[in-house]
DNA sequence: GATAACTAGACGACTGGTCTAATATAAAAA
DNA sequence: TTTTTATATTAGACCAGTCGTCTAGTTATC
């Protein structure tokens, strides 16, 4: 870690944007869009004020790239479980509602979910935010529900309702159930909701992960 | 109105912390609490900062009034809803579930649930707060528990899960319908989520309202 | 050496929350 | 009825922090 001391020596153009959107990813997660000044991200990734208008225009273009890179590193997270062929589809679900549940207890119940978190505090704000988080969101709907619909062609579920509404069923619940988590600081609700899904929404026993 | 160029006559003092919470609760509903300054709140409410302090400790304070507030009158609509004997409990389920659809589309999508909203801005960084919200949660929870229970002692629905099970499965899906619903500026999600929790999860034919 | 990329951080306007002296009103006492 | 005291309420100063802009300066590249 740099010292405070001494001014850390400029990093390559590429590093030093990444490395503001990865402090200020973390910051916006933990205190919300709004709470969050520049200046504290600045500071924690020792990046000059001068170099933040650099590489964005704005604050606004800065959360929006938040957005964008939290986006990218979900879908890569969602390749590893969701698109892991190797498991059945069921037991991919299991593995990713298992990990969300690791991180919510991993960060001490003050993160959540960074589109969600997001979606509740600047969706009804501002329009740039709001498209691009609703677009987020029907990009994993549409994950779950390929998964769900392959689960359902193979027979290791029956159920009359189509996989697009229930994997957005899933979703809702899953987002209700972080915020529950986090308002109890409890990982209970997020483990009753995935149980609920597979026993009751499914009708098939919880998948072994 | 009261014109702005002659200050208004000094209200009774509970009709001026009424209003400021009124007031604070409309605004901090669609901007949430940290963008929303009590300068706002003040000017929106026509009552001097001087006042302000007199009736909160400070802004938190407020926050926190204004929560107490919000239960209170949630407590009553779910007292003339879910409360209503004279209905079958279902039928009041859903009544409950299109009413907060028809405030979701009279406000054009910028509200939502102030307790849902606070505790994902809020629930991560202040203790009070997060315990305030955990509470009122777990409240709601019991309501709906209790009306489920009466339900499927009724015969209303079969389910091997316990009502609370299925109350908290509920209200978890019904926030996370509500942050798609202001994503996507439609009720389709609360729509759908309501139309699933009765037919998948209690496996009966959606109540007429 | 010229140019492009990046940085340092001052600056201005504005907003934030808090606080306290001052004022207005109500109640009690003379 | 007047005066005094207590209570209720207000005015707005204060200080810290915000965001965004700007430009001189530094570093890297060609």
């Amino acid at each position: 870690m740099m010292s405070t001391l001494s001014r850390p020596q400029a990093k390559p153009g590429n590093e030093t944007r990444t490395e503001l959107i990865r402090v200020g990813s973390d910051i916006i997660a933990r205190r919300g869009f709004n709470n969050t000044g520049i200046n504290v991200v600045l500071k924690e990734a020792g990046v000059p004020k001068g170099s933040f208008y650099y590489y964005f225009s704005s604050k606004e273009d800065f959360g929006l790239a938040v957005i964008d890179d939290f986006a990218a590193a979900s879908d890569a997270r969602l390749d590893s479980t969701l698109g892991d062929s190797g498991q059945p589809p069921l037991v991919r679900i299991r593995r990713y509602l298992d990990s969300a549940i690791a991180d919510m207890a991993a960060c001490d119940f003050c993160r959540g979910c960074l589109i969600g978190n997001l979606g509740q505090e600047l969706a009804g704000q501002n329009e740039a935010f709001r498209e691009r988080l609703d677009s987020i969101f029907s990009a994993w709907q549409r994950r779950f529900a390929d998964c769900l619909a392959e689960a359902r062609d193979r027979g290791d579920f029956e159920s009359p309702v189509d996989p697009d509404a229930l994997a957005q069923l899933l979703q809702m619940g899953w987002q209700g159930a972080t915020l529950r988590a986090k308002v109890s600081k409890s990982v209970a609700p997020m483990e009753r909701f995935a149980t609920l899904f597979f026993e009751t929404v499914l009708g098939v026993p919880v998948p072994a992960a």
